[in-house]
DNA sequence: AGCGGATGTACAG
DNA sequence: TGTACCTCCGCTT
């Protein structure tokens, strides 16, 4: 699940459902019980999401910070809480909801400055409004690393994971092995407006959908495609798949630990 | 029962 | 560049 556009998500949903009052805060599991003890009753005042980095603010500018990593799961629901499980790193808790996070990759108690050491280290973000692009392109357009790795890079973007960066660089027809300063001002800047665009709609909808209609399998006469992670995507996790455009083979590799998919007809 | 992955990051060298 | 870490799920035996 977690690219930006989940953070993104999260950071409302714990909003709706806890902010402004009181919550109980717990660690089943205990790697956090000191912290949660602390906390333990004090009103969850705001919530803010960085890229993928989510902020549970408390009274005292105390922040809870969460990273779910690629493993992290939240799970909300309404009360009654069920009994936690020896997985659960954070509840929280109120008379009519409780949410539940497992395996994050970060959850620890921060002050004000430590948060803005990681809001000083992470690139902009298309879900930020304000948030400016110019920064990213500061770097992308001095660098010789592809621009596939740049995108990945969350001091260059914030927010963007291996699901959109496959998707946008397929949308605008980019070779993910192009290096950075070889990209356009222009195309810099289609690919961050469709990365806001894109990224919205998945807050909303909690789910990555890129095809556009033209091209989804009812507009093309395909048959309806087998969904296996939750979104209508062009390229991720489509290898040796034909492209929905022009019918190619889709192509993979390994690209710093991470699987690459795009459609080497398309993306020139 | 046991394995291999997975939308991520950090650190060692 | 490799490896460790977090957890769950689906596949194979």
């Amino acid at each position: 699940m977690p690219e930006g556009h989940t953070i993104h998500r999260l950071a409302a949903d714990y909003r709706e459902r806890f902010g402004g009052r009181s919550v109980r805060v717990t660690s089943p599991q205990g790697k956090f019980a000191d912290s949660a003890a602390l906390l333990d009753g004090a009103v969850l005042e705001r919530t803010e999401a960085h890229g993928k980095h989510l902020f549970l603010g408390f009274p005292g500018d105390e922040w809870i910070h969460i990273h779910l990593g690629l493993f992290g799961k939240v799970a909300f629901g309404d009360a009654p809480a069920p009994p936690p499980t020896d997985t659960v790193r954070l509840r929280l808790a109120n008379p009519a909801s409780w949410v539940d996070l497992r395996g994050p990759t970060a959850c620890a108690l921060l002050t004000d400055g430590e948060k803005q050491a990681i809001h000083d280290r992470l690139g902009p973000d298309p879900l930020r409004p304000g948030d400016d692009p110019g920064r990213a392109w500061s770097r992308i357009s001095r660098s010789r690393t592809s621009v596939a790795a740049l995108l990945m890079d969350q001091k260059v973007v914030a927010g963007v994971g291996n699901v959109y960066r496959a998707e946008v660089l397929f949308r605008h027809g980019i070779d993910p092995y192009r290096a950075g300063r070889d990209l356009t001002r222009r195309e810099w800047d289609a690919l961050w407006a469709d990365l806001s665009v894109l990224m919205r709609d998945g807050v909303r909808d909690n789910r990555i959908d890129t095809v556009r209609p033209e091209h989804t399998p009812e507009a093309m006469g395909r048959p309806p495609r087998v969904d296996d992670h939750g979104g209508e995507v062009y390229v991720y996790r489509r290898a040796r798949q034909a492209c929905h455009v022009c019918g190619g083979e889709i192509s993979t590799a390994a690209l710093a630990a991470r699987n690459l998919f795009w459609c080497p007809d398309c993306q020139r």
